[in-house]
RNA sequence: GUGGCUAUAGUUUAGUGGUAAAACUCCAGUUUGUGGAACUGGUAUCGAGAGUCCGAUUCUCUCUAGCCACCCCA
């Protein structure tokens, strides 16, 4: 070996999933796709790699200039590793809006990158689910993508006081404080300011506020919408529970309307979930007529945190069905073929070739967590008669090609 | 980008101004065809560098890394 040894490390922010860890991943989003499936959504998918523009004009300046990878190629094109999914999905619908059947329903699984300093809950790389609808201009969208993200949630066993879904209006927001907008480009600043209204405390965002408008800050009087009213009274019917919250903003410049956020009730983990909401206007960056759009990303990183908080993920189990030990490495073929007729039957089997003690190879055998064990020695490549060992039990039961028992057939 | 805490075997943790301990794991053996047991032995330049000191893993400083909070967000 060199003097120096490589740090076995991952690198800062990302993950390594072994798998113990993937087995997790993999429940996740594979529940997740059933449920998405399930509501008539279908997959795609694209390069992690974009070029640095589609995030220049309206994911936020913050965004591209401090917390993306980007770098340049050798042909001099500026390229960032997406922060997030909705432009790439954006421009792809863009691309083929003519071919396209609306309403579209799609919908990613895919990793985001984010140069941030990591802490709980918050990685330089996450995977993300991404939710979209496009070309549904009514209140149908919203309550159809809420629904579906209440359905996630609980297919994955969380109840509903487990989590609290806020929901509110950009567009109404933007006329209920009409009168003292005195610019348009004042309105996103604004938005900003009440977003961080809880966290700074009343007399700082007062403060803050009345240097922005030159007027004291009033509680929206006349907070009315007939839609979001409609909204969540539908949710309600459908037992979902939808609390109006006239200060969520979201981050995002290009959410045009309705946005919603999910928020984890427990106090040990109370925090933003994942969210959503409409942008109706992205295409418009392409070059191409507007398009009705209501979507939603939720991170594998926030709700594993949840899921673990509430106890609600599985004990792993390996894939490996049956793990065959061999006794003398003279049955390697008696053992092999075994395997291949067993797999055949399209159970997953794993062939220790180490030729060690048999005890040890069954240690390993439990160790990788292969529910059973058959040994291969000259009796069995004789007879043709295996014994199935299950490990939890310590129970026997006969085996051979022709006769598989009942509790490992697929 | 700002701040706080931490850094001892593969892992989780003790501990001391006089070069370190335990549990589990791993490897080898007691045991050349059936595991979760027992016993024996092996495995650490105490994160890196510098300083104070007769002597530093222990005290100080710098760096690095990790965790957490802020910022922002998922």
């Amino acid at each position: 070996m060199g003097k120096k040894s490589l740090s076995t490390e991952s690198y800062k922010g990302v993950r390594d999933f072994y798998p113990e860890d993937m087995f997790i991943e993999k429940y996740i989003f594979g529940k997740i796709r059933e449920t998405v499936e399930n509501f008539g959504y279908v997959e795609y998918g694209a390069s992690p790699l974009e070029e640095s523009e589609l995030y220049r004009q309206k994911s936020g300046e913050e965004i591209v200039n401090e917390q993306t990878y980007s770098f340049k190629d050798r042909g001099d094109r500026d390229v960032t590793l997406r922060p997030e999914m909705t432009p790439t999905t954006a421009r792809m619908v863009a691309k083929k809006r003519r071919e396209l059947a609306f309403p579209l329903r799609w919908y990613s699984i895919t990793n985001m990158f984010r140069y941030e300093r990591p802490q709980r809950g918050r990685l330089r790389e996450h995977f993300q689910l991404n939710v979209d609808l496009f070309g549904v201009e009514g209140i149908e969208a919203e309550i159809e993508t809420i629904t579906l993200a209440s359905k996630i949630l609980k297919d994955f066993g969380l109840k509903e006081e487990n989590f609290e879904i806020q929901i509110n209006s950009r567009k109404l927001l933007e006329k209920a404080y009409e009168p003292i907008l005195k610019n348009k480009e004042l309105f996103p600043v604004m938005l900003r300011l009440l977003d961080k209204k809880e966290k700074m405390g009343v007399d700082k965002f007062e403060l803050e506020w009345k240097k922005l408008f030159k007027e004291p800050f009033e509680e929206t009087k006349n907070y009315e919408c007939p839609e979001l009213k409609r909204i969540l009274e539908i949710l309600d019917k459908r037992g979902i529970k939808t609390k109006l919250n006239p200060y969520l903003v979201r981050g995002f410049d290009y959410y045009t309307d309705i946005v919603f956020e999910v928020f984890d009730t427990n106090p040990e983990n109370r925090r933003s979930l994942f969210g959503g909401g409409r942008y109706d206007e992205l295409l418009s960056l392409f070059g191409e007529e507007n398009i009705p759009a209501v979507g939603f990303g939720m991170g594998d990183v926030t709700l594993k945190n949840t899921l673990e908080t509430y106890d609600l993920l599985p004990q792993y189990a390996s894939s490996v069905d049956i793990y065959l030990c061999i006794v003398e490495k003279e049955y390697t073929e008696a053992a092999d073929t075994l395997a291949s007729s067993l797999r055949e039957k399209g159970l997953n089997v794993a062939v220790n070739y180490t030729y060690r003690k048999i005890g040890d190879q069954i240690k390993n055998a439990n160790k990788e967590g292969a529910p059973y064990v058959v040994c291969v020695g000259k009796k069995e490549a004789e007879t043709l008669r295996f014994e199935l060992k299950e490990l939890s039990t310590g129970k026997i039961e006969e085996l051979s090609t022709e006769k598989i028992p009942d509790a490992i057939q697929k």
